[in-house]
DNA sequence: AAGGTAGGTCCAGATTTCGGACCTACCGAA
DNA sequence: TTCGGTAGGTCCGAAATCTGGACCTACCTT
């Protein structure tokens, strides 16, 4: 018959990755938060062909990520800002940087740290909105789909 | 002269997408924190050429982020599992997932929800492990380079 | 014997990425 | 005036990846 469920989940993640999920996309998102927001210099740092990251870049802008401002007229320069949805993006680039500092991280550990305003070497746990408690793989589920009569899509 | 910084950053973000930024990485990890362990499926709720995720599933087992398990003798089967990195992975297709749910979803919302174990529907926050505030782009820094004589690298 | 399930492989074509050369415009120094 | 440097790209051909679909093996059930 009809196939339980849509066969490609719709799924936030899936969007999100056909937005950020390209190559490079995240490190130049990264380079901004760092503070570079110049095309030559998210080139350098980042290590992608010239021509990628200026595709890439075009996308960001399209998709709401990034804003392109000329910052000076004459000799036309622009420089590349998070909006709101690209700051928004922090936590999915600080989450990746500590699985790589906890998992990829040779004998000389993280290659980078940062500090939290309360002064500590920031490390971060997920946690919920509503108790406070720990988020994680263990503790949270699926909540059972309140069917009510004919639903679609379960 | 020699330029002030490695030219691409030595950064555990890039590292970590080395591992889990190739297509359909990620979204292979999603399926199996839902619980669908077995090959098909895995193809069919991701949408990924059978192709492509025969060869992702394997650059993810041999990158420890997965294994993969026989469960059956004689029609010889085999599932996939998560390793303690690809359960530490958690967080990161959270934070991609509530960032889909706040910036991608149209008007019918949020395409799935979960529970967290203290009965709300789960929606989270990223916190600094030492102090317990929100951990953001705003308050976090880098420290400034402890220099102490010549030290090579900023 | 037919049909289904599971877990793949193989292939040819389409799409992306890569690195490097090149281009335009401006500035400052010699 | 010419040279060199900076900034932000574009263009190109070659290489690597991704794609969809067909196909394969082994087993089980009907």
């Amino acid at each position: 018959m009809t196939p339980k469920t849509p066969e490609p989940r719709v799924c936030s993640v899936a969007r999100s990755l056909e937005v950020v999920g390209e190559k490079w996309a995240l490190l130049a998102v990264r380079e901004v938060l760092l503070g570079n927001r110049r095309f030559d210099e998210i080139v350098r740092r980042t290590g992608a062909p010239r021509d990628t990251m200026a595709a890439r870049l075009k996308t960001l802008v399209e998709a709401g990520v990034m804003e392109r401002r000329q910052y000076s007229e004459h000799p036309a320069r622009h420089e590349y800002l998070l909006t709101d949805a690209g700051k928004d993006l922090y936590p999915v680039i600080t989450t990746l940087r500590e699985w790589g500092d906890r998992y990829l991280s040779g004998r000389q550990g993280p290659p980078s740290t940062f500090e939290h305003s309360c002064g500590h070497t920031l490390t971060t746990r997920l946690v919920c909105e509503s108790c406070g408690e720990p988020a994680t793989f263990a503790n949270s589920r699926r909540p059972k789909p309140a069917r009510a009569g004919a639903s679609l899509e379960g």
